[in-house]
RNA sequence: CGGGGAGUGGCGCAGCGGCAGCGCACCUGGUUUGGGACCAGGGGGUCGGGGGUUCAAAUCCCCCCUCCCCGACCA
């Protein structure tokens, strides 16, 4: 492609809105326009990249037995009123009339897919089966950000899996799981597949690929020893074990008037006379389950709590329907005898008296112990996880990585099945039965954000090789006054496209500064850089984008050393 | 949805009661050519929208819309 023919000017400021180095780069490269917020148009370079991560994601699908499909994007809202998901995902669910009829913008396909493969998956002779479409999809964002990252109109990669048991649905998991491996290993990024939580999709075993990025919305949790890593919603921590007795004086209330909060509950007590700091309070949270359930759950007072699978927090508003419940002096005293359960992390089972609430406006208490004051129904993990936590497999601290959530694969099992009649197949036996489902989804349109991020350097962009728009940045320098430059870049230009090498020829009228500082910005691995001095003693200049480290490369071995480094960084992913 | 900020030419910004400007980009001509050149000329704006105050509104007041940031939320 000539430049002087591409649609893409470079930009020398970005636009005030662009916040992301990804988003203010791929901007000023001229691969991407804002159309509205969280609304993105690609140019057609941006298209290119686009175009090379659905190829690698296609690829290894295809690779993985899995058969390409096309879902539509307008969805009528009967199937996902059947699901339940009209409710668990209202929030972000584009609707729309149409002449009367109800549909949705598709954010996601599992209530498609299932009705599209009915009856051709109708008996346990059609399974397994894989499929997958890579498409448009919607979400109504709250806040869309980060350019491309969290945008109300995006393209995801998604594969469903059918199998016959949760035994296939294993396997089949395994392969697409493998899948997504060799294409994240292809796309040239640190990834991680770390144990997640399920969220609204619902389903049990599931992994979210991260990529470590400054501009990470998740985080996750790594071991450095032992390799444990868990997204912060389902990350756990070890332990240490200390159960023992220690002498523990009597239960005190003390007068805490309008100190409803931690912070001013530690400061009040501390000023009558017992010195503490937040981690010897007791927080005691009150959550509610689907039925409407109630039960506390006890955490130290330093710590976020983290509630369990099917427990949401009790809002506010409804606190009063409960009048021993009194908000900010909540505690576990007697709460079994209001049929409410307490639950507490596995780090409040230590020899100690707590500072709780009283259950009682106004009045905490101090030396509140386990076991006497109170009782506790259950010990589990209800803490959000920190830096330089214990790791839960061998102990050792734990950090905490920022990422991007790239890719999700979840076992779903029967979580749809259940719901969906049609989600049906003839057994062996010939009764009726649920197929075990997989889903599994990348977000192809997030990715040239992420790469660009995670790649970028002070210079611009700066593409693996596997996804730039193209391999080679022709640059030809004073071309126009320069016969021989001119001669030898339109050979050179021919000639590796010839070959099979994608090649970006700067052919423009422009100042040799301008010419190869956008050809930095735009981050095409291989330059090539053609100008009179050079070609006075027969060489050109052959630079890798990455470490700009160029050599010169006399014009007749110039073909060969361009197809050579360019399967160098091929080799290099 | 709560808090904060911003809307003036394609992009970045100034102007804040009295003729709508600057830099980049764009067009014409000329000079220049290995790390964001220069000279001369030129085109392009209902100043986000509506209402009001005023002799006069981009500028002051009211309402609305859009966008951005922080938070809440989150396949």
């Amino acid at each position: 492609m000539r430049m002087t023919r591409l649609v893409a000017k470079t930009l020398r400021e970005a636009p005030a809105d662009a916040e992301a180095v990804s988003h203010r780069l791929l901007v000023r490269a001229g691969y991407i326009r804002r159309i509205s917020s969280g609304v993105y148009s690609y140019l057609p370079l941006g298209f290119r990249v686009l175009r090379k991560i659905e190829s690698i994601v296609r690829e290894e699908f295809d690779a993985a037995g899995a058969q390409e499909l096309l879902l539509p994007a307008l969805q009528p809202i009967e199937l996902w009123e059947e699901s339940g998901r009209t409710k668990t995902m209202d929030d972000v669910l584009m609707r729309l009339e149409l002449r009367g009829a109800d549909f949705v913008l598709g954010p996601t396909h599992e209530e498609a897919v299932i009705a599209t493969v009915g009856q051709d998956i109708a008996s346990y002779r059609d399974l397994p089966a894989t499929v997958y479409q890579i498409q448009t999809k919607f979400r109504a964002e709250a806040r869309p950000r980060y350019g491309l990252l969290r945008t109300r109109e995006f393209i995801m990669a998604d594969a469903y899996s059918f199998d016959v048991d949760q035994e296939g649905m294993r396997a089949s998991y395994k392969s697409v799981f493998d899948a997504y491996c060799r294409a994240f290993d292809r796309l040239g990024v640190t990834y991680y597949p770390v144990e997640a939580d399920a969220g609204s999709i619902g389903g049990d075993v599931n992994h979210e690929f991260m990529v470590p990025a400054a501009i990470g919305e998740d985080h996750f949790a790594l071991c450095g020893h032992c390799g444990y890593k868990a997204n912060i919603e389902a990350a756990r921590r070890g332990v240490a074990d200390q159960q023992g007795t220690v002498a523990v004086p009597e239960m005190a209330e003390i007068e805490t008037p309008g100190a409803t909060t931690i912070e001013s509950a530690v400061e009040m007590i501390t000023r009558s006379g017992h010195p503490m700091t937040s981690a010897d309070m007791l927080k005691t949270f009150v959550g509610r389950d689907d039925q409407g359930g109630l039960a506390v759950f006890l955490v130290p007072g330093d710590r976020q709590v983290r509630l369990p699978r099917g427990y949401t927090a009790l809002d506010a508003a409804i606190f009063g329907d409960h009048p021993f419940l009194h908000r900010g002096y909540v505690a576990p005293m007697g709460m079994q005898a209001r049929k409410v359960k307490v639950y507490a992390d596995h780090s409040v089972r230590v020899p100690r008296g707590w500072t709780t609430g009283a259950n009682r406006p106004d009045t905490h208490v101090i030396d509140a112990l386990i076991g006497r004051d109170f009782e506790v129904d259950e010990f589990m993990d209800l803490v959000v996880v920190e830096d330089g936590d214990h790791c839960p497999q061998c102990g050792e601290p734990l950090s905490l990585v920022r990422s991007v959530e790239a890719g999700h694969t979840f076992q779903l099992g029967l979580t749809y099945p259940e719901k969906i009649s049609s989600a049906r197949f003839s057994a062996e036996d010939g009764s009726e039965a649920m197929y075990f489902m997989g889903c599994y989804g990348i977000g192809v349109s997030r990715l040239p954000a992420v790469v660009a991020e995670v790649t970028a350097d002070e210079l611009g962009l700066c593409w693996p090789i596997s996804v730039a728009p193209y391999q080679v940045h022709l640059v030809a320098i004073s071309h126009l006054r320069d016969p021989e430059v001119a001669r030898i870049s339109e050979e050179l230009y021919s000639s590796l496209g010839a070959a099979g090498i994608e090649v970006l020829f700067d052919d423009r009228d422009l100042a040799p500064g301008v010419k190869l500082n956008d050809a930095d910005l735009m981050g095409i691995p291989v330059q090539l850089v053609i100008g009179p001095k050079g070609i006075a003693s027969g060489v050109v200049e052959l630079k890798r984008r990455k470490d700009q480290s160029r050599r010169e490369v006399t014009v007749l071995d110039a073909e060969s050393a361009v197809i050579s480094l360019v399967a160098e960084l091929f080799a290099e992913l």
